[in-house]
RNA sequence: GGGCGGUUAGCUCAGCGGUAGAGCAUCUCGUUUACACCGAGAGGGUCGGGAGUUCGAAACUCUCACCGCCCACCA
């Protein structure tokens, strides 16, 4: 017996744990079946599921379960992130509350000990979550970047690509962030729209100090770092100064003017102050002209003069100079401005908006700074991966994401991999007493290279970095399958199929992904093989205002929340239908309750089924049904498969979810199960067992249609509604996608849609005139032809139940006072003296005559354009004169009943 | 500056050259025993402006306007 109300709490534990149980994650189930594989984008240890993971794995488990049903042997491979940053600074912190001491003075080994501790602990919260979530992952194949096995994968990745040339060290600018202390990549870097201001600086020439050149900056206390003034060489302000030096105000250095081609004339002064260890620009027209780096920063972005060989040396620093060392930049920039100003050489401060870089993690303004980090030549990697999109081996959908992934392949820069953390992959490299690297995949093979290098035995030091964590992340696809070994796994389900995921990591991962993938593995005539076949690019989930998620908004919306309130299922359905291609999904509560209202419609549909002994037979086949009723929905059922089938086929998972929804409430619930209520009821055995047997057979169609989308409450009304009938062979998860052959019948289907016209026509008109639903009114059919009058005598009773009519009889003649419907080539009147407003009667149907007009007006304009005849194709014109024909002849009804009205009145 | 989206009913959005759609909201009616988390019905749109291609444009092209996002610029 089903419960009164559907409670998705009570299932779907229950449910999950079963499956589970039952082993239907696995993967290797189906050995001789095709295999349909899925890597999951890991989530990061530390995270918890907020609603774009719900959106990203709902979709990811819809195509795992539609797969799975249609026989495939499915691996939805899952596992986490070590998330380097993320994770130590969750640990850092741990530590901090518990007023321990912080990792320096704890040591790495004891602090990595330590967030391996927190890993076992807290870590991966997130795969239980998924797991609420219904996300049908084989969880015997978690995975973790950091496990044994994957962090293999890495080294062997790093060492190849070493002795490839293709990873190398390289002393340069980098994003240095000064508060995690470490290096991070271009994309880790955020631009911030920031007001600020833009001072002018007086520099004097060298040979005439009177003399000056003014120079425009955002960031004054870089001056100290200065060592030189760009100028256009086209700028006619500025040709006599090039080649001569000026003075740098508080240092006293003299630097040289030059004319390099970057300086824009227009910007500031068209004098560019030029820092080549402190600014990405900067370093390259410092290149090109020889100029100095002079480092002023620690790696606290602390000013760093004493002991500095360019200012110790200099004996024209000043004392005051010397004095702004160990201040924070900020502070620096104050002083500095005020000892401009104090000399007179500040000329002018404006108000000024720039966009300034802050590390995505840290929030904190980047400083670019000079260090020795390692590096990936990605431009070489990118050629294949790039071609691999090119030819189609890996698709992009929507398409449209191809262009932004070619825009950033095709002018990608050397990828900085070093992260000055402790909390991830250890860079395999050591280094000998006069600083020669090893790169090797252990200690003792580094010392053998380094033994046969120095031709004695020596002591090595590791490379203390870590390597950024996407590198590893790159590997994903084939490093969980086992690589290097080559697993059974690695040659059964790489290249995976599709991946799942936001356009927010096409860079840092996908990208990634396609580089790595191609260069590691083949196939085995040695072709190299994409990752995976298509990309499937969904949406950001945006509150209902259209606003980012994000914690200091207040705006977040947990996914687990809204699962406790309405189920999982209604949350997967709810990002399903919203999860059309190419647009942002605005979520509001409100829709999540609308498709748990869907649920719980459907459940009571199968409490309906219950009650009337719907119960499945053994042997039953829809293409033997005899009623037209039960013809009919068995072509709405086939239709509906074959709609859902091509949309998740087509990623158009908004579209399959639009089909399932209508077929149960508008088709199944609103029509079908009303229609055969007047069966149930009656005492026509034969008819009732046949309706009985369908309807419990379009419940199962429905069941299996619906469960990739809302796994819970189909898996339980499977179990529940097998009771009396033959036993399932399988959970609803491992049971068959349907396919139907010799469904649909256009008899059945005209019939149909004739009735549902004469109850829906009738229901509108009763409403429009105002006539109570108690009241019961005779209905006379008009003109009918020997088909109508058939249907009409053959639904009687569904008409009269649905419609609310009493009777049901045929004339010549349409009674006077009557309102007039018509329905084909006939006339349904009713007589409705003394209920209705004759007048309102009157208007209603020259409303509609006007209505008629201008459509048959528009639709014989097109018929009589030469043009159209002569060059539509068929189909589209034996539309339009059929539909001319209709409404021609709706329009004659009309204008008849219209003229029996004003004979009546 | 380079690139990519968006503009369709009050709101949120589908619409993939051939009769303008859904959900929600609104209004009217309804305790007809599956369901009020319901049922029946209704109103509401010259598809941002303009031009073009086409027999035919919400859809394709161009252009303008406004709104987003991404990338590159700390003068």
């Amino acid at each position: 017996m089903l419960e009164k109300t559907f409670n998705p709490a009570e299932i779907e534990s229950r449910l999950y744990k079963q499956w589970e149980d039952q082993g239907a994650f696995k993967c290797g189930l189906r050995p001789h079946a095709a295999p349909f594989s899925i890597v999951i984008p890991p989530p990061n240890v530390t995270g918890s599921l907020h609603m774009g993971h719900a959106l990203n794995n709902t979709i990811q488990d819809i195509l795992v379960r539609f797969e799975r049903m249609r026989g495939k042997d499915v691996l939805w491979q899952p596992g986490t992130d070590h998330a380097g940053i993320a994770t130590q600074m969750v640990v850092e912190r741990l530590l901090q509350q518990e007023n321990r001491s912080d990792r320096r003075t704890m040591g790495r080994e004891a602090f990595v000990q330590r967030v391996w501790e927190w890993k076992a602990h807290s870590g991966g919260l997130i795969s239980l979550q998924l797991r609420r979530l219904g996300a049908s992952c084989d969880w015997s194949r978690e995975r973790f970047t950091m496990d044994e096995g994957l962090s293999q994968a890495v080294i062997k990745v790093f060492v190849q690509l070493y002795k490839e040339g293709l990873i190398y060290k390289d002393k340069r600018l980098v994003n240095w962030d000064p508060k995690l202390l470490t290096a991070v990549s271009d994309l880790e870097v955020q631009q911030v729209e920031t007001k600020g201001q833009l001072w002018f600086f007086d520099y004097p020439l060298a040979d005439d100090r009177s003399r000056r050149i003014t120079v425009a900056t955002t960031r004054p206390e870089t001056m100290l770092g200065d060592s030189g003034v760009a100028v256009h060489p086209n700028d006619p302000r500025y040709a006599e100064f090039v080649g001569k030096e000026v003075v740098l105000p508080l240092v006293g250095r003299r630097i040289p003017v030059v004319a390099d081609e970057s300086t824009d004339p227009e910007k500031g002064t068209g004098a560019v102050k030029i820092t080549p260890a402190h600014d990405f620009n900067d370093f390259e027209v410092g290149r090109r002209h020889g100029l100095r780096m002079i480092n002023i920063f620690d790696q606290f972005a602390k000013l760093s003069l004493a002991g500095n060989a360019d200012f110790s040396a200099h004996a024209d620093v000043s004392d005051e100079t010397l004095a702004l060392h160990g201040l924070d930049r900020f502070e620096a920039r104050k002083r500095v401005v005020a000892m401009m100003e104090s000399r007179g050489l500040c000329s002018k401060v404006e108000p000024h908006s720039y966009q300034v870089p802050h590390g995505d993690r840290s929030g904190i303004v980047i400083e670019p700074w000079l260090t020795e980090q390692w590096y990936v030549n990605a431009a070489k990697l990118a050629e294949p991966a790039i071609e691999a999109v090119e030819k189609g081996e890996t698709a992009f959908v929507p398409k449209q994401w191809e262009k932004t992934y070619f825009e950033w392949m095709r002018k990608i820069q050397p990828w900085c991999i070093s992260r000055q953390l402790w909390w991830g992959h250890q860079i395999p490299a050591w280094y000998g007493p006069d600083g020669k690297v090893f790169v090797e995949e252990t200690e003792n093979l580094a010392l053998e290279s380094a033994y046969s290098h120095y031709g004695t035995r020596v002591n090595l030091t590791r490379d203390e970095d870590v390597l950024d964590t996407w590198f590893s992340s790159a590997l994903w696809p084939f490093s969980t399958l086992g690589w290097p070994a080559q697993t059974t796994e690695l040659k059964r389900y790489y290249p995976t199929d599709v991946l799942v995921t936001g356009f927010d990591i096409i860079f840092f991962w996908v990208a990634r992904m396609m580089m790595m993938g191609l260069h590691f593995i083949t196939d085995p005539q040695g072709k190299p093989l994409v990752p995976f076949h298509t990309v499937y690019i969904h949406a950001l989930v945006r509150d209902e205002k259209g606003q980012k998620m994000s914690k200091s908004k207040g705006n977040v919306m947990d996914p687990l929340e809204l699962i406790d309130k309405f189920g999982a299922d209604a949350l997967r359905f709810t990002l399903t239908a919203m999860a059309a291609q190419g647009r942002d999904i605005k979520l509001s509560v409100q829709r999540v309750e609308g498709y748990r209202n869907f649920a719980t419609k459907l459940w009571n549909a199968a409490r309906f089924a219950e009650m009337n002994q719907c119960v499945r037979a053994a042997d039953f086949d829809p293409v033997a049904l005899r009623l037209q009723v039960n013809r009919w929905i068995a072509g709405e059922v086939a239709r509906t498969r074959d709609a859902i089938t091509k949309a998740i086929e087509d990623h158009r998972y908004n579209e399959a979810a639009a089909a399932v929804y209508n077929f149960v409430w508008h088709v199944f619930c609103d029509w079908y199960l009303e229609l055969i209520k007047p069966i149930l009821a009656g005492d026509v055995e034969d008819a009732k067992t046949e309706t009985r047997e369908a309807t419990a057979w379009v419940l199962d169609q429905v069941l299996l249609l619906l469960h990739p989308f809302m796994p819970f409450i189909s898996e339980e009304l499977w179990q529940k509604t097998a009771e009396g009938g033959p036993p399932r062979e399988t959970p609803l998860i491992l049971a068959p996608w349907p396919r139907y052959r010799g469904l649909g019948d256009a008899k059945a289907d005209a019939e149909l849609r004739w009735t549902l016209d004469f109850i829906s026509e009738v229901r509108s008109v009763r409403a429009e005139m105002n006539v109570p639903a108690s009241a019961k009114i005779p209905a006379i059919v008009v003109g009918a032809n020997a088909e109508s009058r058939r249907r009409a005598s053959a639904w009687m009773t569904e008409i009269t139940r649905l419609a609310r009519l009493d009777s049901i009889a045929f004339a010549q003649k349409a009674p006077p006072g009557a309102a007039q419907i018509v329905l084909g080539e006939a006339i349904i009147a009713l007589p409705l003296q003394g209920v209705v407003d004759l007048q309102g009667e009157k208007l209603r149907l020259e409303k509609e005559m006007a209505r008629l007009g201008a459509d048959v007006e528009q639709i014989a304009g097109r018929l009589a354009n030469e043009g159209f005849v002569a060059k539509a194709p068929e189909h589209v014109l034996e539309e339009a004169r059929e539909r001319k024909h209709q409404l021609e002849l709706r329009r004659q009804r009309i204008s008849e009943a219209l003229r029996r009205f004003s004979q009546a009145s």
